[in-house]
Parts: structure tokens; sequence; C-alpha cells
RNA sequence: GCCGCAGUAGCUCAGUGGUAGAGCGCACCCUUGGUAAGGGUGAGGUCGGGAGUUCAAUCCUCCCCUGCGGCACCA
């Protein structure tokens, strides 16, 4: 038998007959090291033990000890494990596929009857029997045939379609986890005793369709998570708690900034306190705009379908698009009109009144655009995912030659607004060209480069997503990632050259002749609903006091204090402040719990101490030490504070 | 849109085949209290909407609406 050699991460080398096992490997190095170890990683690829090695290779064996691969394992193998306690609670349950995903693993099941909070702990208990069995996991390459056979006799027809969807040139992988099978591509533990029996959870079920296609049947979900131990699994818990609290729904409930009502489903009713948050962040917005070089303009709301029909929306977006019908009754004739979804074709007819020149580009044209969507009933989500909302839209008109500059001038722009609103961390995403598209290869080519070349001018990285561009051109998606590590997609920066084709935009040349313009499409904060949600669950509520729609409440302590009171608040007030007083027949105590949870950034308490020495006692939110400071510097202080990024 | 679950006072929730309760909040009174809930009294509900079963439905059945968790969607 021909030698190999394998070198180990110390940079040791080993000559060793082809075809060894990483298994083999680890008994060589130590015993104890085979019984510990749960995979190998083999030229930097994640390998079974049992899998064998046929040329000269890197290989390091693994243990719990390693992140990565252990945690890969563990809720890989608990997916077949729960799969086998499924089967074996419910023999006529078909199985379909299960992979690992976020903190856990999902599996997939065809059942008539949906599972049960009750079925999870059954399913659980099961799980840990399986477990404390140590049931060897074995592997095996079948033929074609025989797994098609197999699954056939099995009646798993999902197995079937899955063993008919593995490419020709691929091994079909079985593997058994005592005497139950499952069709894997693997790696897996040696054995099911090296799982963590207390550091799983299964968490809830859910519909999903069959490989994610809304024609194939609904198979029943059930997800799990799935940790080293059980102070990890603890921690996760704690997490989910975390999330919860900072949940908008709920602080926009307590913090009374919006509601909304099933008579208008996906829209916002907007409370004071909620639009003070609004107008504040807008006002910010224009700000900012108005430097980045931007003309600010408004158009209509409801459009006739004669637009939407020449921007392509009437053919492409219809099924989003709220349809307005205007009777013969009220109007000569019938028309048809429709909610805008998108400001674009709108932009485009101010763009096309009157002749544009070369000279005019780039024109940088934004519009605070309130759209309406009618978003699937299903997508709705608190003010995260609404029907009726208002982006910071704006179009770029501009030739294909100035796309780069004005790609790195909106990563600058986009840039300055996440640092001022307190998003340090985030990234860029390259969508390239999808398969169904429009335009040569050639403008592709150069577009892509374009903004790719932007981000590297602007000094940022970005992902490459293969295929993910629209059908007109590729874009930029800004993700930005929250306090609590969640991501959030919502700058956007998108090429279009077929709109403009479309609507037939066209501007003179230097040549004294008609040429098309290139708009992109592009958003620094998605929506303002949307955005605003996301500034409350990053911040729990605890808004910068800028954002914060009541900044400071003056408490009085005792009601001699009154009048003091109302002196402070107006002291504040008349400096921008957003001040109130709080002369309620109240203790301070009483006073200060509800406007710590109503996030108010500062409580100004005052007695009669205060009121001899016109000082106020300064409690920030969050802290419970108090300090002294006399009116006038409190006053001076806040409204330094409470300036706008942009205007400090 | 699809699967599952839910909808009772402003909020959080309990409850029953004979039309309903708690805590918080709200109003009024007492209390003037020094940094996360002082005490008392009171008002407040077509039990999401519609239909059916029943002598009787908030409760059982069906349909619809809305919300929640996913899936799908997010030209």
């Amino acid at each position: 038998m021909s030698q190999i050699t394998l070198t180990f991460p110390d940079g040791n080398t080993k000559q060793v007959p082809a075809g060894i096992t990483p298994a083999e490997v680890a008994e060589g190095i130590a015993p104890s090291l085979a019984k510990k170890a749960i995979s190998a990683t083999v030229n930097g690829a994640h390998y079974d033990l049992a899998w064998p090695i046929d040329a000269d290779a890197s290989i390091a064996i693994n243990t719990m000890q390693d992140d990565e691969p252990a945690l890969e394992l563990i809720r890989h193998d608990l997916a077949h494990v729960m799969a086998r306690a499924v089967q074996a609670l419910w023999p006529d349950v078909k199985v379909t596929i299960g992979p690992v995903r976020d903190n856990g693993w999902f599996y997939d099941f065809d059942r008539a009857e949906p599972f049960t909070p009750e079925d999870l702990g059954e399913i659980e208990a099961k799980m840990k029997e399986i477990i404390n069995a140590r049931d060897p996991v074995r592997t095996e390459v079948w033929s074609r045939a025989d797994a098609l056979k197999y699954y056939e006799e099995q009646g798993e027809p999902y197995k079937v379609e899955l063993v008919n969807r593995i490419p020709e040139d691929q091994d079909i992988r079985m593997y058994w986890h005592g005497d139950w099978q499952d069709l894997c591509r693997g790696p897996h533990l040696q054995h099911t005793g090296q799982l963590p029996a207390d550091a799983f959870k299964l968490t809830h079920v859910a519909g999903a369709y069959w490989l994610g296609d809304n024609t194939r049947p609904m198979l029943q979900r059930i997800y799990g998570v799935a940790f080293k131990n059980r102070n990890d699994l603890k921690a996760w818990q704690v997490m989910m708690e975390e999330a919860a609290k900072r949940d908008h729904r709920k602080l926009g409930r307590e913090m009374d900034l919006f509601h909304m009502q099933e008579e208008a489903p996906g829209q916002v009713f907007w409370h004071p306190n909620g639009w003070t948050i609004y107008t504040t962040l807008q006002d910010y917005m224009r700000r900012q705009q108005a430097r980045g070089g931007y003309v600010e303009v408004n158009t209509p709301q409801v459009v006739n379908r004669k637009l939407w029909e020449a921007s392509g929306h009437w053919e492409n977006y219809q099924e989003n698009m709220f349809i307005v019908e205007v009777d013969e009754d009220h109007a000569r004739e019938k028309t048809i009109n429709a909610l805008k979804p998108m400001n674009c074709p709108c932009h485009v007819q101010i763009f096309n009144h009157g002749l544009k020149s070369y000279r005019d580009l780039p024109l940088r044209m934004a519009e605070f655009g309130s759209c309406n969507r009618y978003e699937p009933s299903g997508a709705l989500h608190g003010i995260m995912r609404v029907r009726g909302f208002t982006q910071d839209d704006a179009h770029i008109f501009c030739t294909e030659d100035q796309i780069e500059s004005e790609t790195k001038k909106f990563i600058d722009f986009l840039a300055q607004i996440y640092a001022d609103l307190g998003f340090e961390k985030w990234t860029i995403k390259l969508s390239t060209r999808p398969e169904k598209r429009v335009g040569t290869e050639e403008s592709w080519d150069r577009v892509e480069a374009a903004l790719g070349n932007a981000c590297k001018a602007a000094g940022y990285d970005f992902e490459i997503q293969e295929g993910e561009g629209a059908f007109y051109g590729p874009k930029l998606e800004f993700t930005l990632t929250d306090a609590i590590g969640r991501e959030w997609q919502c700058g956007t920066h998108q090429v279009d050259p077929n709109l403009p084709e479309r609507l037939d935009a066209n501007y003179i040349g230097q040549d004294g002749e008609k040429h098309r313009p290139v708009m992109l499409h592009r958003a620094v904060l998605g929506s303002f609903e949307r955005f605003i949600g996301i500034l409350i669950e990053n911040s729990e509520g605890r808004l910068p006091l800028w954002l914060a729609p009541r900044q400071v409440v003056v408490a009085a302590i005792v009601s001699d204090a009154d009048d003091y009171c109302r002196e402070v608040a107006a002291a504040l007030q008349a400096k921008g402040i957003r001040a109130e007083a709080d002369l309620r027949n109240e203790k301070i105590n009483y006073k200060v719990r509800e406007h710590s949870v109503g996030k108010v950034p500062y409580i100004l308490a005052c007695g009669m101490k205060e009121v001899e020495e016109r000082t106020v006692s300064v409690r920030k939110l969050g802290e419970k030490q108090t300090f002294g400071a006399t009116l006038d510097e409190i006053v001076e202080r806040l409204t330094q504070e409470a300036l706008a990024p942009d205007l400090r």
C-alpha cells in the first residue's frame, strides 16, 4: 500500500498508509485523544473520523475544545437524534431535511397532525434516552440505486427526491445512529454519548414549505438550539430575554410612541412622543441631505396606472400595490390608479420636466417619500415591516462615468449618518448580475467594477453576493450590527439604467445630442418606521438625548416647589429642550420610577432645598447616583448635550 | 399568501354553557412625601366580527378579521 504524508498543526509530519482514517491517526497519537476526538480538519475541510485520507494532507484532530467543529457536530448530530426520536414516537412521520442553523438546527417532518408543545417535551425526553444509550455513529457510502431502493421500501418519498437531487459525481452517504439511519453528507460524532444531554432545547414548531418552495407541501418544522454545555444554553436564554425586553412593540407602548389597530393593518398611528422622534430624525436627515448636495422634492401618492405600466411596476409589482379605482359616479370616466409603492417613476417625471443638460448632472433628487405597499399579511411585523411607510429615498441621475464617484460620495454620506446615529459597525454587500437580466455583459462588468472601486476608495471592504443583483443592475447593501449583535440591512444603493430607458429620460450632452442618464436608487435608513424600530431596539428605548421624545422631567418633591419647577422647565423649554414639569400629588419615588420606566433621560428633582439654593438634583437615566447643579449650569449643560450630532 | 397558536377593562392576564374578575393605569379624596410603586373610594368591558347549535353562548361549531412564531415574499 502506498504511503502518504500527514502534516500536523505543530508542523510535524508523519508517513502513514494511504486510506488511513483520522480515527486511526488519533489512536496513533494517543488512545486518550482517540477517545476524546470528535472530527478532523483535513486540508481545511471538516472530516468525519471514519473517512479515509487518500493523499498527502494537513490534519488536525478536533475535540470538544474546538468550538467551531464542536458546535457544528453537536447541532448536526442532534438534528439526527431528534429525527430518530420523532420516528421512534410516531413511526408514520416522514423525514426530510435537518440542517444546522443559527444557534441550533431544525428538521422538517411530514406529519398529518401538527406537533404540539407537549410533543416537544416528549421528543426531548426521547432524545435524552438516545444520547444516554451512547449509540455508535457509523458511516457508509451507498450506490445511488441502493439508496433509492432503500428509501422507496421505507416509504420515505422526500429522501428519494433528495437522493435524486444529489449530483452524479458526489458520494451518497448514509449515517447510522444505532439502528436508525439517515441520508447525510456528514461528518458526525463517534457516538451519541458525545452529545451534551443538558445543553439543548427544542424551541418551537412552525410550518415550512418543502425545499422552501411555496408550491410544494407544507411540512412541520421543529427548531432546536444547542450549545457545548449548560451554561452556554443558559446564556442563550438570558440573551433571548434581553432581546424580548428590547422589543419595539413593547417599548412603543410603554413609552407611548405609537399604536396600530386592525382598521389599518400595517400602518402606524404615531403618538406625540413617537412623532417627535420621527420629525427629529427627519430634520436631521434633511440637513444631511442639503449638505450632501441633494435637492428635495415631493411627489403624488395616487398615480394613474399608465405611469406604472410605463415604468414596468404594473407588470412586475402589481401584487404589492394598492389599486384605487375611481368610479363613473364620481369621475367622468373610470380611472384606475395605484398608491405609489416607490418614488422612482415620479422622480423621473420631475427629471423629464424641462430639458436637462449634462451640466445638471449628477442631479441628486431626494424625497421623504411616503409609499404604500400591499405586503403579504404574514410579512407584517410591528413598525418594522409595514404597508405604509416613508423612505429616505433619493435618485441620483448621472452618467455611467459618474457612477463610481457618486457611489463613493454616497458611502461617505452614509458612514457619517450611521456614526451619528450610534452605529459603529456595519458592512457592505455587493450583489452582482443575476441569471435573468437585461443589459450587455460589458456594461455589467463596468458597473460592478465601479461599485467595487467606490467601496475601496471609501475605505471599506465588501462581500460579494453572487447573482443577487436586480435584473437591471448591481447593488450595494449596507447592513448594520446592533448593540446585541443582530444585523439589520438598512442602506441600499442600486444602479439602474433600465427605468430611465423605460420612461425616456434624457439629457443634452456636450455634443448637443440626447443621451440617456443612469439612475442610482439609494437610501440610508430605508424607512423611517423600520429605522426607528431599530433605534428603539438598539438602545432598549434609551435613545440619545437629542432623539429622546421627552428629554427632561422636572419633578416636584413637595408642592411648595411647584412654581420653581415650572420656572426650571420654562428655562429649558426656552432653549428648545423638551422639558415638562411633573407637579402631580405623588411621592418622588413614584415619579422617579415612572419616568425611569418611561425612559426619560433626565429627571430634575426639586424640593425646598433646591428652591432656596436655585439648584436642581439631577438624576440621569440608568444611574442611581444623583448630583446637584445650579439652574444656570443645568440649562447650559443640557442645551449643549441635546444638540443633534451634526450641530455640535 | 401558507402552517400553528392567540384575541376578555387603556396595559398584563385569570375565569365560567346561566351575559365577568385581579393587579397596574385612570378619576376623586386623604397624604407634602428627598430619588424605582403611600393609603382610601370610584368609574371603566357588546369577552375581535358574523353565522350556527342550545331554553340560554364570552365559553361549543363554522366562516372572517387582527396579532404572534415561523415559511414564502421583500420587482
